[in-house]
DNA sequence: CATTTTCTTAAGTCTTTCTTAAATGTCGCC
DNA sequence: GGCGACATTTAAGAAAGACTTAAGAAAATG
């Protein structure tokens, strides 16, 4: 299991180094965000830990960089910068964990235990087809670029489609996605939702299969 | 998207349900371990919020046996228990998160987005024979490459067919595959949509055995 | 608490698919 | 080769399903 570390204060690097050698890892260690890149540009990582205050290039422009590199790297967050608005900035440009300083050693050693027996793979904070765009943070849409404003519910039929492209969901399952338990609906929001949909982001987005239900993103 | 929250805690379980809810979230509540377990068993869920004081099961306990449930579910443990040994032991007991209260309603936000992004990879079942490739999935049939627009009825009997190619199907079965009980035919229903099947996927595809009933022939 | 947005319902319209039945074609047996 | 049984083709009316619209209810927002 070999792991990179991107910490540019020396000392504080020059410990973690150590003690997740210790703990039985492989290290790398770089200073620089531009390091960084390289090693993971070098392949072989198994997790990078990233600390945000680096001296030459932005965190968060790294973090999307290395996940262009290699989508299914694993990144965990380690900075001081404890706001909320960090934290949440951080995740959603795909972190997939955020631990702030000062940390206990043994709850980043857990935290990449998690990390690393994943094994399925991770998407994009950002979805795309064809000209449409979904971010699942903001909950904007954008078609040709230009934001499209969906409610809630509309939102939700679109993620729902999304998450599966190239599968037929039934309208009782897009509504499972919707409606929680004792909520259900009887009539065809589905369908209305649908159609509204179709009016901000275009007719061929989503299809129908008569007697099946819709579909987003197949070619037929 | 669908979330499930195990919290006995009746007054904040409420708030965080309204509060998911808003966000566009399908969510059912559990206020025991055994209702929670149903909820799991009952499937659909996307991700689980555990609380670990529950009153009826030690929490711990619970998170294994719902990994054992559905091996791919995410869950987040958000919980009181802010001992650094609590943490551990629920990272690596098999919780995907945890995260400690009181906490910012946002930043569970993020964190639940993370663990959506995970998809666990779904096998697509495709059906192939000679030049028709047949997809279950997307309920899309080519011919040569080419998608064919079939009906949900000429899907069905294909389907059948094509679930144990080398048999012969009498008319009764694959009626039996197209209606539900009560539901019954007197007419040639089938030899039409078998007709219409072949103008599009070819007149070899479906063999006729006189007397007897439809074969899909894997040599076509 | 008033205003605005979003959600649900339901009814009407439109489109596709299904069924029916009758005509035509084919096979195999006498 | 002709006859009867079975299979294929055709077309049209019926039925089912999808789309659209609009209005009242509910929810969010300030």
């Amino acid at each position: 299991m070999r792991v990179l570390l991107i910490e540019d204060d020396i000392s504080l690097a020059d410990g973690t180094v150590k003690a997740l050698r210790r703990a039985g890892y492989a290290v790398d260690h770089a200073a620089t965000g531009g390091d960084g890149r390289r090693y993971v540009e070098a392949g072989q990582l198994d997790i990078v830990i990233l600390d945000l205050g680096l001296p030459d290039i932005d965190g968060l422009a790294l973090l999307r960089e290395l996940r262009l590199l290699q989508s299914g790297l694993p990144i965990l967050i380690l900075t001081a910068r404890d706001a909320l608005t960090d934290k949440v900035a951080g995740l959603d440009a795909g972190a997939d964990d955020y631990l702030t300083k000062p940390f206990a050693f043994e709850e980043l050693l857990a935290r990449i235990r998690v990390l690393s027996r994943r094994n399925t793979p991770v998407r994009e904070p950002e979805l795309k087809f064809g000209n449409v765009l979904i971010n699942i943070a903001s909950h904007e849409v954008r078609l040709d670029g230009e934001v499209q404003k969906l409610s809630r519910r509309e939102f939700a039929i679109l993620r729902a489609l999304a998450d599966r492209p190239g599968q037929v969901f039934s309208r009782e399952q897009l509504e499972e996605k919707l409606y929680s338990w004792g909520d259900e609906v009887t009539s065809n929001t589905v369908d209305v939702h649908v159609h509204n949909l179709r009016k901000k982001l275009g007719h061929d987005l989503i299809k129908n299969i008569r007697g099946v239900g819709f579909i987003l993103g197949s070619t037929g």
